[in-house]
DNA sequence: CCGTGCCTTTGACGCAGATCAACCAAACGC
DNA sequence: GCGTTTGGTTGATCTGCGTCAAAGGCACGG
């Protein structure tokens, strides 16, 4: 994908526009966003805060995939937050960052000095509002995820995974056909072990079993195709509506 | 615990009063939110709401401790949250309750009807801010809680579990001798397994294996004494600050 | 006093998933 | 062209926790 495209300087154009932080933005009070934000960009792989470090700034991913992961003294990783286009970064209100913020493929930032963002928010209940209902949102996704860790059986947790990346980038791209439908896993194998409280090999396994069965079909590694949704939300443990993202 | 002693119908004596949604109420927001109150009792084991069913108000736990759960249809159920006093309950802006909630001691409810809640929350930044606070706190509390789900061995499981509930016990008390502390545990060994992720058996053995080793010590089944609280963070896997709800 | 029900403990056994280890394929640098 | 790295698959074995089962402690009502 090609960054310039996606870093337009103009709010209007800004492919997030509607469903990030100044989602409820008017004209005005978007300009005065739009007098303080400005663009980053992240090699996949590379780190975008760690957890303790103090945070000058917050923002939205404009595109790409960001992942937030706490880590155990002896490397225990779980990954916390799976963060994509449109998604906050940061806590207004805090100084240091709770969790590594590592983008997973190449990431847009837009970001905003913490301070002055701070002070827009105080005066404006627009991005107030908005924030508390991703909040809200993001909240219930971390709940819905706790029944997965704690509840769930290996082969449940990956259809739960694919199933929530499958209804997220079908939100992303075109809303027509939901039955049948492909994507690329932005995660490689360690990537979606930590994020399922699994090993790698187990991953693996269970992804083959999948396949063997028909569930899902590869080309490649990455690229996954999913022949019948509700058949996977059925493996995901779910019942039929299994929909908390919307 | 006298019930009636706590619901003094007078915000100002309210025992959380500078925790819950109105901490940052001004008297005169205070007098309003005092107007469309009224409180609400429920006794042990009893159901607050059912996930699904619609509700028509929100409100904090003023005493008690309630839990929130969700089950799978096979009967598997996860608690993704634990309602300490002060806490706050329902989604502004949704009409149906995500969660099932249940009272797990006698528990008192200030009540407010969601839409006159709502129009309040809309005129009064202070409680917005305060609600917005408090979400982002309950956020990093369920993604602490996600690597204990995923990562954590059972005994850390437990050894996590008891310090929390150490922790925010002691801050409801008296806030001064950390080291050695004492508290009853508001739950039954099936409601920490769902809390955990684990079976009652696995809670009741891990239970005997601190108590044996030393790490605990117990007054019958449910009161718990620490003799020293690092020891017990550091049984958690914790480094050893451990903070995260101050 | 004894029964009944709830919560808890403890034991024996099995299995899902972790661990250890080998190997494969594609991409990259030189 | 060829070693090296990175990400993925698969197999063999081990183990922590789940499952099944039995029994104990305590509070309740009759």
């Amino acid at each position: 994908m090609n960054i310039a495209s996606t870093t337009s300087p103009n709010c209007a154009d800004c492919p997030i526009r509607h469903r990030a932080v100044c989602a409820r933005c008017e004209t005005d009070e978007l300009a005065l966003l739009e007098a303080i934000k400005y663009y980053r960009t992240y090699e996949a792989g590379q780190s975008i805060v760690w957890a303790g470090d103090s945070m000058d700034f917050v923002g939205s991913v404009v595109s790409g995939v960001a992942s937030l992961t706490q880590t155990m003294e002896d490397g225990r990783t779980q990954m916390v937050g799976l963060l994509l286009p449109s998604d906050f970064v940061g806590r207004p209100g805090r100084d240091g960052a709770a969790y590594t913020v590592t983008a997973t493929t190449d990431v847009v930032m837009c970001c905003f000095r913490k301070t002055p963002f701070e002070r827009l928010m105080h005066d404006t209940p627009h991005i107030a509002h908005r924030l508390l209902e991703m909040t809200l949102d993001e909240l219930d996704a971390a709940r819905e995820w706790m029944l997965v860790l704690g509840r769930k059986t290996a082969r449940e947790k990956i259809a739960s995974l694919l199933s929530i990346i499958a209804r997220r980038s079908a939100a992303l791209d075109d809303k027509g056909n939901t039955a049948r439908l492909e994507f690329d896993l932005p995660l490689t194998r360690e990537a979606m072990a930590d994020y399922l409280g699994l090993t790698l090999e187990t991953v693996s396994r269970q992804i083959s079993v999948l396949k063997r069965e028909g569930v899902i079909e590869l080309q490649g590694k990455r690229r996954v195709l999913v022949p019948d949704m509700d058949t996977l939300i059925r493996e995901a443990g779910d019942d039929a509506d299994g929909g908390f993202l919307g």
